[in-house]
DNA sequence: GTTAGCATGTAAGGAGTTACATGATTTT
DNA sequence: AAAATCATGTAACTCCTTACATGCTAAC
């Protein structure tokens, strides 16, 4: 049942999967992966660090420090906690992937729950961009609406505000059209005979 | 100092500007107007008029009441307190629109600003225009170098998250520059009379 | 006469930021 | 040895929402 504040959560155990890692830098990945959307401050991480630990999500791994940082400093600088997820990490992560309700396409999940798009199922990921896709349409007919409605009283301004707005939704609409065709199209013709649910795999491109 | 808080009252102060109102209608109009973008909920609406009573910006009109309501209920149901702007409160108004600083492009703030350019003197809009279209082209640049420099430990879905990102970002300097544009043409043809300083382009100093 | 919508308000809390406090390591 | 950067963490605060409490008026 997706709370609201899961957004971190998802996105700490989405991250620590490709690799153990500490902190300071998780943060800076996520602020690259989300960066034009939101970033977070270590006021919210280093708390969230601290529930996912205490749930049994993740651990320290004191042996595996950084072991591929390419250039500087295998020296092990002090602080530097590395966590890295529990079994029961995955599972949670997978079952955050695989159960997202409604709540998956909302404005505030919508983004990270596509950024992790590779690792989540086919039927689950066309869900997902049906449901955000409905949203906005919804979101684009009732702004519609409103604008006819109060379209007197209105200045060049807030016409042209409006306009934008509406403009963008439409958009976003069919930016998520073409990423349901294209997902469509993928899931008729898989790489082999393999009808329907192949939950797991499948999707892993090369990385990590 | 325009401080955050202040979009609700400068959104407030202005609705009000057009003719006096009680919180329930304000909070129609307000989500209306904004609605697109962000909508207040009771629980941040009522606090504020509060305050702004206070403050001595608005004053409650007792003998205002909806006068002009169109077609139900001139009766004048019970609970209704109408507010209108004081002397106070209009000057108010008018220094949180000349007196915006860099807070006024940003995202929380450009908006609200924008929705009330019709009040807004030629030389502040081009300001705003232009601090607006640099910070979209900032976090253009930067969003952009992000997206090189990890381009490698990306999937398609992170990828394409980036890839639409961006895109939405031209988009809205594209917008922002036809705004300019515009702003620059009708300052270059003024409807005679007005003396006054010439807006056209050195107005790029005035950053508080 | 009860339901639906209008209208005002408050208390609790969620989600995040800023500013602070602390200290190690690297670079200059 | 100073400055910059890396790194962790907390406390206070902001801003807003949700849920509740209250009661009028209109309509069925």
């Amino acid at each position: 049942m997706a709370r609201r504040g899961d957004v971190l959560e998802l996105a700490v155990l989405g991250l620590l999967q490709d690799s153990p890692m500490h902190g300071y830098e998780l943060r800076k990945r996520l602020n690259a992966m989300l960066g034009s959307f939101r970033a977070f401050s270590y006021g919210t991480l280093y708390p969230c660090l601290k529930m996912l630990l205490e749930k049994g999500w993740i651990r320290e791994s004191d042996g595996e420090r950084a072991k591929e940082r390419p250039a500087h400093a295998l020296s092990g600088r002090r602080g530097r906690i590395v966590y890295q997820l529990t079994a029961e990490g995955k599972e949670r992560f997978a079952s955050l992937l695989a159960g997202s309700g409604s709540a998956a396409w909302e404005d505030e999940q919508f983004d990270v729950h596509f950024a992790f798009f590779s690792r989540t199922d086919a039927q689950t990921r066309l869900k997902i961009l049906e449901g955000r896709r409905t949203r906005m349409q919804e979101r684009l007919e009732k702004a519609h609406e409103a604008a006819h409605r109060t379209r007197e009283r209105r200045d060049r301004y807030t016409l042209e505000l409006q306009r934008h707005a509406e403009e963008s939704m439409e958009r976003e609409v069919r930016w998520l059209d073409d990423l349901i065709d294209s997902e469509r199209r993928r899931a008729d013709e898989p790489r082999s005979g393999s009808r329907r649910t192949r939950p797991s795999e499948s999707t892993r491109e090369g990385d990590s």
